[in-house]
DNA sequence: GCGCAAGTTTACGTTAACGTAAAGGTAATC
DNA sequence: GATTACCTTTACGTTAACGTAAACTTGCGC
């Protein structure tokens, strides 16, 4: 198995992901990840990895920490009765919901650039 | 032709969108609209709801103010020389990766979204 | 002519998501 | 054992995107 027990420090993951020390450590503060710790250092697992892709997703498409802290926190074994989990099953509905909108909006923008970029190769052309 | 002359008030817009004139006003400070006076009161003509559309279309995706000024002033025809529509060309081409890339990111998360219903629900049927 | 709703400008306040600086601990390296 | 490279915490600063309040004008209905 390739290394399921390989581990990171900050910086390492920061410079893979090119963003700052002190972006990770703020979304630890917001509860988005917690590594464990080696003294005070931090250690950050595989799964701590993976959990900073979907951070860093959930930025690309414009969510906010909150809104990713939502999502990730459905991923969280946390869970147990059933009025949990049916609340989660509306959850995930309702990003459905967002997740859709935005591929129409995408879309919408895109074939607007391939029409703007028509015309402007008219204009190149005359 | 459907009253192609039809105008709005600001509060107009505001209800018609779900949003505060007070955001649509910051809109034009940041120069994203610049709607006809009478004189102080703004008059929004139908390209400026679609201009207005076009704000929010932006903001849904996750694209800042200053981002979505970008993308408008490539429809502005202040255009003219060749330089200038090369540079436009380049601009809709970082706008389309960039786009693309969120289109990947929305289905991952959509992908994922499905897996994680899928756990939720063998919990209720266990 | 008066009140009220809707518009205006000006300006200070707020929140999110970090940036940046200060002050200090730790570990390998020369 | 001193420098160097990273790490830590604490805390104040910054920017974007509005919110909110104040003070004023304008048009409509009665």
């Amino acid at each position: 198995m390739s290394d399921t027990n390989q581990t990171y420090s900050i910086s390492d993951l920061a410079r893979e992901f090119e963003i700052t020390p002190r972006s990770i450590r703020h979304y630890e503060d917001q509860k988005l990840i917690t590594p464990k710790r080696n003294g005070s250092q931090r250690i950050y697992s595989k799964g701590d990895r993976v959990r900073l892709q979907l951070i860093l997703r959930g930025k690309r498409i414009g969510f906010s920490l909150s809104e990713i802290r939502e999502i990730i926190d459905m991923y969280d074994p946390t869970a147990g009765d059933e009025k949990q989990t049916e609340h989660l099953l509306r959850k995930i509905a309702e990003r459905r919901v967002a997740l859709h909108q935005q591929q129409q909006d995408i879309e919408t923008m895109l074939t607007e650039l391939d029409q703007l970029e028509q015309k402007l190769n008219q204009n190149i052309e005359a």
